[in-house]
DNA sequence: GTCTATATGTGGATAGAC
DNA sequence: GTCTATCCACATATAGAC
């Protein structure tokens, strides 16, 4: 109830369920619209209507549009990231100098951001951020940046130790591959699990089961230098 | 010069280099900023602007912006169509009742989607095919869809039949990774060879080489059923 | 066919009363 | 802190003269 002064934070989904004081109502609502269409597609004011708020109270909380998403990536991807860095964290230890194995890596920095059903909005940032990512907005992309930069920076010095058998060009197209499955998938997987709502369940487990195999066997591939080894 | 009459067609393109009549100009200007800034990022405006056209000519010749999208779509998917048909044909009546190769499969569908550096507006639309192919407005979504239906039923088919170790549900969530990979190949590459102009040609064979190995080696890779096999 | 001027709608953001 | 009323920029689209 009170607060009000603290910045979004990850409680702000758990706390939801009750009463709903007026600038979590916001950020669930601008989630949900910002999923369904778009983030420039979604307009403050059709925000305001679902959240039943008024016109300022937007821009009281948040500023601006783009302070509204910057909150809602702030209180996803904290939890997420935190998850990320422990496990990766944990692989790098294990491996010390040996290298790490594909399997794992890639699996420590994907099953964080796919298995979200919990919390209901969880899929449908699953969504925003695959959105976002692609977005052509500087603004936008900023936003995407700066929550995922440093774990991904992570992953990928990772990703690059498992995988000796690559040139640094072969290896840099392949995580074109990564990226843009995972986000394609989190696009219907966050469109899919918002409409059927829990019942996504099992969908999402066979998607992140698929996907996993799938870029493992892609990442493990040969490269031009070994012919037909591996 | 005459022949203004006629709808958007392939030779577009080729007759741009020329004096560039309006509407020639209108499409191409169009199909650049549609690329740096996304479909809704870019304003008539803007590619009034750029094209050095009234205010009143693109709705002259297009009628309005989903108008000028789909112009600028059947301009360029057309020939890409044509060239994806043959080849899956070839490949169709060349397997008979087999089972089709994976890689030669996936190459004939991507192969000409990816390589499309000459005239130079064809990497400036890889980026708007790949921004389009996710954006959540539905007259976009349409406009893609109808572009290409057809082809990629074709395609699913016959990749269908190359993947006989797969589940239907196994083989749904793997071709995710396929349209998804293709995707983000195409809006970095798309980007990448806009700034570079033709110097981005290696980077593009590099990418296209790379992307096919690795949507080879992951559609390949066994499901459930089998287990250590392949 | 080509242009200028403008209609019409909607967006984000603010001022200022309560 | 909360609300109403409003500003202002910019978007698409059209009317109608030349």
């Amino acid at each position: 109830m009170a607060q009000t002064g603290h910045r979004a934070s990850a409680d702000a989904a758990s706390s939801a369920a009750e009463v709903g004081e007026a600038k979590t109502r916001i950020l669930l609502a601008a989630e949900r619209l910002f999923a369904e269409h778009g983030y420039s597609g979604a307009s403050l004011r059709s925000i305001m209507a679902a959240a039943e708020v008024n016109t300022a109270s937007i821009h009281y909380y948040f500023r601006h549009k783009e302070g509204l998403l910057r909150a809602i990536f702030e209180m996803r991807v904290a939890p997420m990231n935190e998850e990320r860095q422990e496990r990766l964290a944990a692989i790098e230890q294990q491996s010390g100098d040996g290298t790490p194995e594909v399997d794992a890596v890639l699996r420590a920095f994907i099953e964080p951001a796919i298995r979200r059903t919990r919390a209901q909005g969880g899929q449908a940032f699953n969504r925003i951020s695959a959105l976002c990512s692609v977005d052509p907005d500087p603004a936008v992309r900023q936003v995407v940046f700066d929550s995922y930069d440093t774990v991904s920076r992570h992953f990928t010095a990772l990703l690059r130790k498992a995988c000796p058998h690559l040139t640094d060009e072969e290896f840099y197209w392949r995580q074109h591959c990564i990226y843009g499955s995972m986000m394609y998938m989190r696009t219907d997987n966050g469109r899919v699990a918002y409409l059927l709502g829990d019942r996504g369940a099992g969908h999402s487990d066979t998607a992140l089961q698929q996907l996993l195999v799938f870029l493992t066997a892609g990442m493990k591939a040969p490269g031009d230098g070994a012919v037909a080894g591996a």
